[in-house]
This record gives C-alpha cells, sequence and structure tokens, in this order.
DNA sequence: TTGTTCGTACGAATTATTTCCTACCTTTAA
DNA sequence: TTAAAGGTAGGAAATAATTCGTACGAACAA
C-alpha cells in the first residue's frame, strides 16, 4: 500500500494563508496568490508573498516549476495529507487525541448551525451502514 | 441568559501550555506550572516561565492572586469557552466554518481508532433523540 | 544573626516570523 | 531601441514570541 507522506513541518499562518490559495486554484503564480490574498484577506506587497513562498520553497512546503520566467509554485503535499496532519495536531494537543472529546465540543457549540448537524447525523449514519 | 465571555485574544502556543497545566490542575504557583512543563512537556526555566505567565496576565489571559507572597495564577476565561473559541477559528481558517467538513476529515484518518468511531456513533446517537 | 533558598520584577538577548526595499533581469509596447 | 511593466533574488528591518540573566526582597534553617 502506498502510503501518503506526512508534511512532517509545520506551516505557519501566513503560510497556511497562502496553501489555501494554492489548494482552492491549483498552481499558481506569486502574482495570482498575492492578488488572491489582498482580495480575501489583507493587504501585503507582491515581494512579501513571493519571499514568503521562496521560504516555503526551502522548507519543502512548496515546489515550483522554474521551467518559465513567472515560476509556478505547487504544494508539495495534498490538501488532504496536510489538513489531516493539522487536525490531528489539534486533536492531541487539545483534546489529548481523543477524535469524540471534539466531536462533543462541536456538538455543543452554539454556532454549530442546525444545517450542520443534520450533515453531520447523515455521515454518521452513512457510516454505519458500511 | 448569561452569555460566557469570548477568551477574544488568542494564546500562542508556549501560552496554552501553561493554560492547559492549569486547567488540569486548577490554580497554581509558577513553581507548579514550571515543574509540570519540565515533566510533561521540556526543559524551561523557571524564569521563562514566570515571565510567560506575566505576559499572560497583562494580556488578561490569567489573573492572580497576589495576596501571598507565591502568587497564585488562574485561568481568565474556562477551559470549555477557550477551546470552543479555538476550535471555532480553526473550523474557520481550515474548513471554512464547516464543522461536518471537519468530522468527515476525522473520520476519514486511519489514526482515528475504532473505539473513538464508536464513541462518536454513540455521541450522535444521543443526539438524535434529543 | 546570617547565609542559603525561593520568590518576583524586569531588561535584554535570541529566535521565529513577517514585511518590504533595492538591485537587476526579461518581456512588451511604443 | 528604448522606456515601462513585471518578474526574481536577497538583504535587512520590523514585529512577535520565547528565553534567560541579574537584581533584589522575603522566608527559613543553622
Amino acid at each position: 500500500m502506498k502510503e501518503q507522506n506526512t508534511p512532517g513541518i509545520e506551516p505557519t499562518k501566513s503560510e497556511l494563508e497562502i496553501l489555501q490559495v494554492l489548494w482552492e486554484h491549483g498552481p499558481s503564480t506569486v502574482r495570482f496568490v498575492n492578488d488572491s490574498l489582498n482580495e480575501q484577506k489583507r493587504a501585503v506587497q507582491y515581494t512579501s508573498t513571493l519571499k514568503l513562498m521562496q521560504i516555503m520553497v526551502d522548507k519543502k512546503l512548496l515546489t515550483r516549476d522554474e521551467s518559465q520566467m513567472k515560476h509556478i509554485y505547487i504544494p508539495a503535499a495534498e490538501e488532504q495529507v496536510t489538513k489531516n496532519y493539522l487536525l490531528e495536531r489539534f486533536v492531541d494537543t487539545m483534546y489529548n487525541g481523543s477524535a469524540s472529546s471534539l466531536l462533543m465540543q462541536l456538538l455543543g457549540n452554539k454556532k454549530t448551525s442546525k444545517k450542520e448537524l443534520e450533515a453531520i447525523k447523515e455521515l454518521v449514519k452513512k457510516l454505519d451502514k458500511k
């Protein structure tokens, strides 16, 4: 069985923002990522985004295609792999590794809407049938 | 209805470690917290922990009782309130606010044990009866 | 009493993260 | 052929987070 490699390294907050743009839109140039950040998140200079993405290549969070002048940046690990890793770390540190504790918290949260609750129930029903 | 106030401020990683000691053991001295950290986590000097906890008082993450020479530090917000806040932020940034997406990820995670899955199903069953 | 232990306060150094300026190269439009 | 626009590289500054040394007072045991 092919094992998916863990990202191993933890992206910082800003790095995560960049990863999210790349996950959403696929491999992109710095220009595109920077524009997205400015639209969706906050004002940031082009060279700041560039620098960060270069650092992420050093850290192996991204790879890049340098065959063209406009380099194309690509997440090194798949979205699900990285998110899974981060979720695991979150559950470990916050709920001592207990996923059901997390869910309990989620269900007790007022901000979790009825719709969400319904979706969750559906999920578990499907799970039961397996 | 009495609203629980949000912590408002985000604890850093190290600050969270300290909060966890205080949540687990109740109001404590710096000495106690520092010893716990050194046992459970990693080597750290007494004055480092002291400094951090003083900063946390400034930030209103902790309050303290100074009536004795050995100050007693107390989390400003309850464990559940803070954890709820952090969970919400996590769901927002990682799953675009969708709790069911998070759950789906959790269920798809190999590391989530059978026992955990059972516990989760039980939770949802109880939820249904309400 | 006196010195050793244990406490707080606080400045400062270190490390991690983020931001942006400047230099310089390539492409493009006039 | 040249100026403007847009790209990368990299140093350095700014900010955030962490760590710890030093000073000094209180408690305590000898």
